[in-house]
DNA sequence: GTCTATAGGTGGATAGAC
DNA sequence: GTCTATCCACCTATAGAC
């Protein structure tokens, strides 16, 4: 797209866009590397393989969050007391924060489809190259968690934090399909209001009580 | 496998399996008639395209789901007053409660892999395809529960549903990781609980107040 | 209905000239 | 570093014998 940037960073802008709109398997390196303006044999040259190159286009966008993520909660910690919705906060205001910058907002919607892709991937490298990224942010924020909440059990937080994780990533998955799905009504690119939203629900989901006094239904 | 069945409904099982396991890019015609014991012609003859046999390999399973979603929230609404946790548990439980039934447990958590696969699919006829099979309980469901819930917006009410979606379709897309990847602590296969947990958790999302009193970060 | 054989196309990766 | 040319594996789909 733009002749100033290298070959290896017009490669890398390219596939992020690619594998984000199409897929890891939907996207060939001819693809990329013909909107990038490049030769084929360009990615083995400097990525080595395809796995190699979707591993770089993830770590370039995500070790800034990650960083940020772990920063704001060093930041927390230093208070005496943190509550469940400042923890939330730290871990999703980044990723969803940078969505407004005008410059790094698209880039970063990709990542977030690009996550959602990795996600339900069939082949589990990919899966553990995606988990591997966020080894430090999981452990620093389930126990975080965890001091908060004390009278949770070790699995039943462990749920809470995947359930959260689900409303993060199905939100950040379907964001381009979001504001047509609801008739215009819910516009993901409001990120205040949405960050806001996603902290005051999965608050309250990490503070329910472990057993509703409901009675069952009648099915 | 089972050879009494006839051959179009081997290719049903084998492609259940192996578009969970695999997704769908990955996995070839020639491994379904493979596993299926049937010749790879067979295929187009009986379904006339990979993605016609897509479609009928979720239909077969969804199907039922969705009719008893539809049964139950129907029982529960001639009732005077019906809870959110009650609505909740009516579209949670069936999906989650098939898995534990030896006869379908495996085959449910097969299409639950798949619906995570298609969820975040680059192809937008897939992801149309599987929200079709849906309509009817989305709409149901969301208006229900803003009966239940009148002082939430449209908007609020929509993203509150879809991270509750999400906190479902990851826990189901990663079913067969999550004992793994918490060491052993959480169990997909122990239903109730699941579904005692994800109630708990997303009715209290639901009924959280529309702005946290928490002061805001530091960040 | 089931098979073999094959057409027709795309994929990732690499060798070797420049 | 960048290019062309090419290898080889794999894919979907179909034609046509049985």
């Amino acid at each position: 797209m733009d002749n100033r940037l290298d070959t290896k960073e017009r490669i890398l802008d390219a596939a992020e866009r690619l594998f984000a709109e199409q897929g890891f398997a939907a996207t060939s390196l001819r693809a990329i590397t013909s909107g990038a303006e490049a030769n084929l044999a360009a990615v083995n040259y400097h990525f080595g393989s395809k796995e190699a190159l979707i591993a770089a286009v993830f770590s370039r966008r995500l070790d800034p969050i990650n960083q940020e993520r772990l920063a704001w909660l060093d930041r927390l910690e230093q208070s005496a007391t943190v509550e469940v919705e400042q923890i939330l906060e730290a871990f999703l205001d980044p990723p969803l924060r940078v969505s407004q910058d005008p410059h790094k907002g698209e880039a970063l919607l990709h990542v977030a489809q690009m996550i959602g892709h990795a996600t339900s991937h069939p082949d589990p490298s990919l899966r553990d190259l995606l988990l591997s990224q966020f080894d430090d942010v999981v452990n620093r924020f389930t126990a975080a968690l965890g001091r908060c909440l004390p009278q949770l059990e070790p699995a039943e937080l462990l749920w809470r934090f995947l359930f959260m994780i689900g409303s993060m990533a199905h939100t950040m998955a379907m964001s381009n399909d979001i504001k047509q799905l609801s008739k215009g009504v819910c516009d993901p690119q409001q990120v205040d209001g949405l960050v806001a939203s996603m902290v005051a629900f999965n608050a309250a989901g990490f503070r329910a009580p472990l057993r509703t006094p409901q009675p069952n239904g009648r099915g």
